[in-house]
Formats: C-alpha cells, sequence, structure tokens
DNA sequence: CATTATACATGATAGCAATCATATATACAA
DNA sequence: TTGTATATATGATTGCTATCATGTATAATG
C-alpha cells in the first residue's frame, strides 16, 4: 500500500538509521537487505524502491554517518576518556564509524571508500581544533596520530576475548595518550597548551 | 587419487598459507573455500579431509599467523618506518594480520578471537622489549599505545581512496610517534632510553 | 605382490541472499 | 469524487557457497 510523502522520507531516514546501526554491529556482509528492511519495519520488496543496490545504500549509509559537525567543546583528553571507555567498546551501533568499519571499507567499492573518506577528513579537522601543539601543523599531526591510537585501540578492545586485556588496552592507551615521554616529564599529548580552548 | 604423508603434510601447510594470504586480502567472507583451494592447486572436495569447517580453517589460520616469534632486534622506530611504509600499505596479504583482521575477528566466533588474542598478546610483549620506559609498565605501555597507533593508522591509511591522505596518514603518525611532547622538547617515544637496547 | 586405507576429484544438495515481477491499497491530482 | 501513480507486500528467480556423497588412483602395509 501506498504511504505518504512524508512518510516515505520518514521511512527512508529509519532504513538509514537501521542500516548504521546494523552495519555498525555486524558488518556490510552480514547484513542482508532483509535485516535492514526488518529492522525499519518494512518488508525486503520495497528496498528496491528506495536504494539501486545494496551498494547505493551502504554508500548512503556511510554518507549519514558524519558525527556531530559542531565544533568540540572539550579537550582531547575528555574525548579519549569517552573513545577509550567500556561502554563504548561494547556499543558497536551506536559508536565510531570508523572502528567499526574502516577495515571492511577498504574492500568496498569506490563510493563507500570516498564516504568514509570525508568522515574522516572531518574527523580530524574537529580533532585538530581541539589538539595540543603550537601550532596548525602540530595540531594536525596530534589530531592524526591520536585518532590513529584511539581507532586502533578501540579495535583491538573489541577483538580480544580476553576481559582483562581489553580493559588494559583502553586503560593504557589512554594514559599512553596522556603520558609524556618516557623520561616521566609533565607534559602531557592530550592535555598540553593549545591556544584554541579555554579552561 | 590418494598423495604421501609428507605431501599431505606439505599440502596442510600449503592451504594455510593461502588462506593467510587470501583472508587478509579480502577477509574471511569474501574468500570461498574453492578460493582457498584452488589457490593451494587442489579442488574444493578434499577440503573437509583438512577442516571440520571453514570456521575451524579461519581459526587455524590465524593460529598460524603469529609473525616472527624471535625477539626484534631494532627499535621501535625502525619498526614504525617499516609498519608505516606505502609498501606494507599496499601488500595486505603478507602484512600484519591484526591490521587486516582484528575487525572482522571481532565478529567470528571464539576460536578465531582467542587465537587472534594470542598474537596480540605476543605483539605487545616483543614490543614491550624494545618500547622505550623507565620500567617495565612503562614500556609495556608504550607498547600498547604504540601498537594502536600503528594499528590503526595503517588500517585508515588502506580505508581512503585518497593517495595524499593516506600517505599523509602514514608519515605524520610516524612523525608523532617519534615526536615528543607539544613543548617541543628533544624527548621522543619511540626512540628514547631503553635499557634492553644497545646501540 | 596383494590388500587395504585414504587423498583428492567430480558432482550433488541445500540454503541463503540479492534482485526482480506482480498485485494491491492508498495518497494525490484533477 | 474519480482516476492515476506509486509505496509496499508477497512471492518468484537466480546465483553463489558451504557442505556432503561417491568414485578412483595410489600410498601404506604386510
Amino acid at each position: 500500500m501506498r504511504v505518504s510523502r512524508k512518510q516515505v522520507e520518514e521511512n527512508k531516514r529509519i532504513i538509514l538509521e537501521a542500516a548504521g546501526r546494523l552495519f555498525r554491529e555486524r558488518g556490510f556482509e552480514a547484513v542482508t537487505v532483509t535485516d535492514v528492511m526488518k529492522a525499519a519495519g518494512l518488508t525486503h520488496g520495497g528496498f528496491y524502491g528506495y536504494f539501486k543496490s545494496k551498494e547505493e545504500l551502504i554508500a548512503q549509509t556511510i554518507a549519514g554517518l558524519q558525527g556531530g559537525t559542531e565544533p568540540l567543546s572539550v579537550d582531547l583528553s575528555s574525548v579519549a576518556r569517552r573513545y577509550l571507555s567500556p561502554e563504548h567498546r561494547d556499543d558497536y551501533g551506536h559508536g565510531c564509524p570508523l572502528a567499526a568499519l574502516a577495515s571492511e571499507v577498504s574492500r568496498q567499492p569506490g563510493a563507500a571508500r570516498s564516504e568514509m573518506t570525508g568522515v574522516l577528513k572531518r574527523q580530524f579537522v574537529r580533532f585538530g581544533k581541539i589538539a595540543p601543539g603550537a601550532d596548525d601543523e602540530e595540531r594536525r599531526r596530534a589530531a592524526i596520530g591520536s585518532s590513529a591510537a584511539m581507532i586502533g585501540a578501540l579495535i583491538l578492545a573489541r577483538m580480544t576475548d580476553d576481559p582483562d586485556l581489553s580493559a588494559e588496552i583502553l586503560d593504557e592507551t589512554r594514559a599512553w595518550l596522556s603520558d609524556s615521554d618516557p623520561e616521566g616529564s609533565a607534559s602531557h599529548r592530550l592535555s598540553g597548551k593549545n591556544p584554541r580552548v579555554e579552561d
């Protein structure tokens, strides 16, 4: 049965939201078109009215996964505390799309990769604004490095079946990010001076 | 036709090697049993003489993927230079199993996860021996943090379809790892003092 | 050398998933 | 209100993949 135009728009949003959650939870391949439609409260048949193919669904889903675009108002240290928390680790469905999907996207066709590249570029810019560093170059470097460390740590913490090791990865990576150099000075990578953040 | 026992042993090694390469290149799901057997120079039928299931093949493949167990004789900085090189980035098939497969392993059943956990633990121990730090605790922290950063960076560099961004991720993460704190002191995370490494 | 066990090939089987075909109910236009 | 367009449901279809069944050549064994 036909539904209203507003409902169609709403349905598309619901489908993309369901896909975003399911893909992050189970990956692209393990999620079927039927799964997505069912999660959206519809049946599989209507799918091709919305998308040309599953491939297109994947690309559009990634395009919609861009986290908030408003500037972060906290320092990187707070971001790391939340990012590297057990809660985030255990919540694939609502967590960081890069940690959940970057590996799979590597093996996806063009559109998915370019959409996810957009997500990544925005992430670096956002982080660059709050990262410590004397100039823009240093801040961008810190944004890239600490993003890689956080994403890598989350992936590893999710991978292992050893709960102690998983917690250790989160905790030690967080500490290592805040830590400074091996001499134990007071400098902190993530909480150092940053001209753009007021205390 | 039956083959010699030596040949059987050899065939199993060839199958596992082919699987290791194919899985890292394309992931577990995209590689079929037939693909693996063909790459090993056999046909699909014989597969179940070697493995109870594809799941078992995956677990045994991961078990065989443990990189060298001999201690690293270089410092972390050299390791990072090779790990974060374009050559490693482009060689999925022979590269780091953690970067290629950690995300997928998260969604695999128990055996695969525990085998990969073993790979990870050994990696931390190996890195801990050459990581900078005043004591074992600091060195382990550095091993975990820099592993996470390198693996995360490789995953992101492989994901993006923007060649400049990909190179930037590798280069900046390497520099960030060697860099010290935001104040620009002379300390270096990866090349700092390490009592166990002689120059 | 004769017998037996077995590794591998060929060829099902069964199930699942993407995609397509068609029917129907209903929003929308007139 | 009437007619038409279309969103969705139901139900193929097609192709792929894991797994199994069977035959056969040949290594092992005595």
